[in-house]
DNA sequence: CGCTTCTTTTGCGCATTGCGCAACGGGGAG
DNA sequence: CTCCCCGTTGCGCAATGCGCAAAAGAAGCG
């Protein structure tokens, strides 16, 4: 654990920030993951550091928009029981585009660029199958440049776990 | 919003529970979506009940696995910049047990049951290529019954929200 | 080495929050 | 109507989040 890491994350506008984490930001962070509102005290107290920097560090992470702290509800049972993975091949001229589209679409919780058999990458709710029938339909015909599209429907999800555990 | 959704979590040893939400509960979770750190007396202001209510549902929710509080890292800033989907067919009968080998790895963050092309959905994260390597050559052989994997990688997230805005 | 400057960490005081508990209230069953 | 059960409420106290100014490093320079 001896290296830095950077990341070039996006917000909205395609600008991107160059964001780099010492080992007490991972270590603030491996602790925050499993439960999200464990008291800044109680980990200042595991790192051997004062609480303000821990606030302080948490605050500058999640402001960047490394961290994200936030209420993951199982959809369905929230009420939204279909969920579908769309992997989509686009043109390349049309990529960005298709992109952005998709972005902007409430119902897509993940949206990536791929390489594989299919450019790009959607995870979608919907709350039944009529509403992903009028989906795919209307809005996914109206999107441009678009060759192929894969659907994969989830019937039901085994693991959700978004820790990362100590890997090799 | 006038239905009751029930939901059936599988836990660790796939038992299940039935949950179910009302409007208070929905409505409690949808504060929570963004911001999994708001205060409990922040949300009872706001859904016009009392601070004691808001808490015991949080508990409830939590405890039942229909929401986890938890902090979500960018992977590519914490140090995994490899993120790939795999899209598993497996024979039938040896479908359960491949589910449940996939969510013994610590590398997965999200195994599913899938219609479509493939029965099984994986995404998973490592740390460089090689790392990918290792995993896909030793430990993707050991699994029995696999017919086809697709390989999927992704090299850019343009989007991760986890909150369900109002659908249709 | 000494000095300056900038960044990060620390300690402290106060307003706010989380939490446990006992009391209240409303809807069914008999 | 009465009893019983369960969710909600209000309250008091310990713990937490937060802002701020002082302290401690870290880096640059003559």
């Amino acid at each position: 654990m001896d290296n830095d890491a950077t990341a070039a994350l996006a917000d909205r506008d395609g600008a991107q920030a160059e964001i780099s984490l010492d080992d007490l930001d991972r270590k603030i962070l491996q602790e925050l993951q499993d439960d999200g509102r464990r008291a800044f005290r109680d980990i200042a107290r595991t790192l051997q550091v004062s609480e303000a920097t821990v606030r302080g560090r948490v605050k500058r992470l999640r402001d960047t928009g490394v961290l994200q702290i936030l209420g993951y509800v199982d959809p369905a049972a929230y009420g939204y029981g279909t969920m579908v993975v769309l992997l989509v091949k686009a043109s390349p001229a049309a990529h960005s585009r298709a992109v952005a589209e998709f972005t902007a679409w409430p119902e897509t919780t993940w949206v990536s660029t791929t390489i594989g058999r299919s450019n790009i990458y959607v995870q979608m709710l919907c709350k039944d199958s009529d509403s992903l029938y009028a989906l795919l339909t209307s809005r996914l015909g109206d999107v441009d440049g678009i060759v192929d599209v894969d659907v994969i429907q989830e019937v039901k999800v085994h693991k959700a776990e978004y820790h990362y555990s100590r890997l090799s």
